[in-house]
DNA sequence: CTGTTAGCGCCTTCAC
DNA sequence: GTGAAGGCGCTAACAG
């Protein structure tokens, strides 16, 4: 008997191929595959005869046996440091409607820094077959993601970080510019004692944030390296690494966090000290997370049109995989707005 | 000319399979496979020197070619309606890191209602082979949930609802429980006039919490339905809810809200009301986000172990995966705890 | 212990 | 316009 949709051996009902498709319409399985694709050169009638079949026996076609031979799988891999930041959450939910429109889906996984310092998870992703990787933010050591890059024959977009990486198109706010607006408006509030939040999550590489702020501060107040604390960006550490600071820097007026989750914090702890913001200390955060509309008063934070960001790195990965060219390296610079809130 | 491990026309290495890494070491493309499976029978000194060629040629197994003929593609498709709640992002990446550890990938994705009211989004994960569906919530039609998990061949957890639907695992909070313990709790605490902020996103299925917190007013306090204002679950919309609420019933003195972030928006609204919390008023939440902890006064909230449900939503799948048996159409139900803050 | 044969479901390249 | 081979990279079932 020739093949059949019927039933396994498991119970299960087997999903339909292209053949029992074929066989049902009364045509090779070429031919359905020629409808799938829509082929220019099929006859109008067994197209149709075809599509109904298609209908009839729900079937759909496998796509790893597709991706197998085109050497497609219609997928991308997003490598990201924490799954549980929010601004990666925003981020991904517009990635995934920008590749959904194009057939795309996403292979969502934590780089495991433990293996390879996350070349191991990198590598995992190419043997699914993705035709694209998303780092947010890129925390691999940069010679060893060069090296990757050159050898994995996808493109990789990093959002996050400014870096001129060869084959890797970068994706990130515009640092110096942020910071310059954060200090011009904590200037012109009356601050003069600038304390950072900063992140230490990543030792490994540079805090492009933080030297941003720490030449801004310098620039506009002629002062040298400003006072800060570094943490681990959860509510908890950032009210102990703000209490840190205000007690051990009694004349810090202004407080600027790596991020919101962050800034959240510190506003709590500045609340718990018995400040008042923003007349005895300002706060200001970075990315614009919706719960920074949430506290009292409102924060004031650095935003960051993750939408726009997570569309341009799906629509640079369309382009590599549309035209086979490889990633530009280009760095793609993304303004800032400071939306003033409560807190300065 | 053989297979060679060479440059592609299009300029990028082409990566190694597993004829390359036999050629390479002298034994048949049969041998690497069982070198790869572990297989017992495969002589040491063969072993080490397949493995050997493997880590020279920085060879990985193509995953879709072995998911083709295994029929196991190693990976979990993840629904969420809305991968931006942060709930959620807790809960994927307790299920990553789980999955992770067994070998396994996850697939995320936002589910269109708007196609099937989702019934096409779990089938295109189908396409792509996955071995289990996590829907988060579920909020597709019961019936056709049903339907769809009697022919889809693949084991279906739901998180977040409590209903039996056969073929589908469920794994909930114990709403009735946790309903019961908010309200002792308020009245403990002095309140007698709750009012509710619940979720209307989903009109098409009943509100689980909303019923039984109504259950465990009336029970409680003999009274009929509570005040409600239903919105959706954002800062902007919950904070405008709040306000109606306790405009339109001046006498409400506690709010349970659907989840944090709509008690955030709530917490806020009183604020800017001038009630203070919790002396007039007293704010809940359900989920326990860490930005519930930066809140001023912190809220309380009724804490789910996302990661614990996380975890059993994967194994459920993997234990299905396994066995090749379907699931057993079981409930969890998972214990709730009141993380009882400065907000009550 | 190891190699050979036969596919998984689909697309590409050629014939007709 | 359509069909027949051939193969993507891998594993299962046999041989030996």
């Amino acid at each position: 008997m020739g093949s059949q949709t019927g039933v396994t051996r498991s119970g299960a009902t087997r999903r339909p191929t292209i053949v029992d498709v074929g066989e049902r319409a009364g045509v090779s399985r070429q031919t359905v595959s020629r409808v799938l694709a829509d082929h220019p050169r099929v006859a109008e009638d067994t197209r149709r005869r075809v599509e109904e079949v298609i209908a009839e026996l729900g079937f759909r076609p496998n796509r790893m046996a597709q991706a197998l031979v085109t050497k497609t799988s219609l997928s991308f891999g997003i490598a990201s440091v924490d799954m549980r930041n929010l601004h990666f959450a925003e981020t991904c939910s517009g990635m995934q409607a920008v590749a959904r429109e194009r057939g795309y889906h996403l292979v969502i996984t934590e780089l495991d820094l433990a293996d390879d310092g996350g070349i191991g998870t990198l590598e995992t992703l190419l043997t699914l077959g993705v035709d694209g990787i998303v780092i947010f933010p890129n925390i691999v050591d940069d010679a060893e993601l060069e090296a990757f890059a050159e050898r994995c024959g996808c493109p990789i977009v990093m959002i996050g970080r400014a870096k001129r990486i060869p084959g890797v198109v970068s994706i990130a706010l515009d640092e110096a510019g942020a910071a310059a607006m954060i200090v011009d408006h904590l200037l012109a509030t009356g601050k003069r004692h600038i304390g950072l939040l900063m992140n230490e999550l990543f030792p490994r590489i540079p805090h492009e944030r933080y030297l941003a702020l720490r030449q801004a501060i310098e620039t506009a107040l002629g002062e040298d390296t400003p006072p800060t604390e570094a943490n681990e960006p959860t509510i908890a550490e950032s009210k102990a690494a703000a209490t840190r600071l205000i007690t051990a820097h009694p004349d810090v007026d202004a407080i600027v966090a790596f991020n919101d989750t962050v800034a959240m914090g510190a506003l709590a702890a500045c609340h718990r000290l018995g400040l008042r913001v923003p007349r005895d200390i300002s706060v200001v955060g970075y990315d614009g997370i919706p719960y920074g509309a949430a506290t009292v008063p409102p924060l004031t934070t650095m935003l960051q049109d993750s939408f726009g960001m997570a569309g341009a790195a799906i629509r640079a990965l369309l382009e590599c995989a549309r035209n086979g060219s490889p990633p530009s390296g280009e760095v793609q610079l993304w303004k800032p707005e400071l939306l003033k809130r409560g807190t300065t």
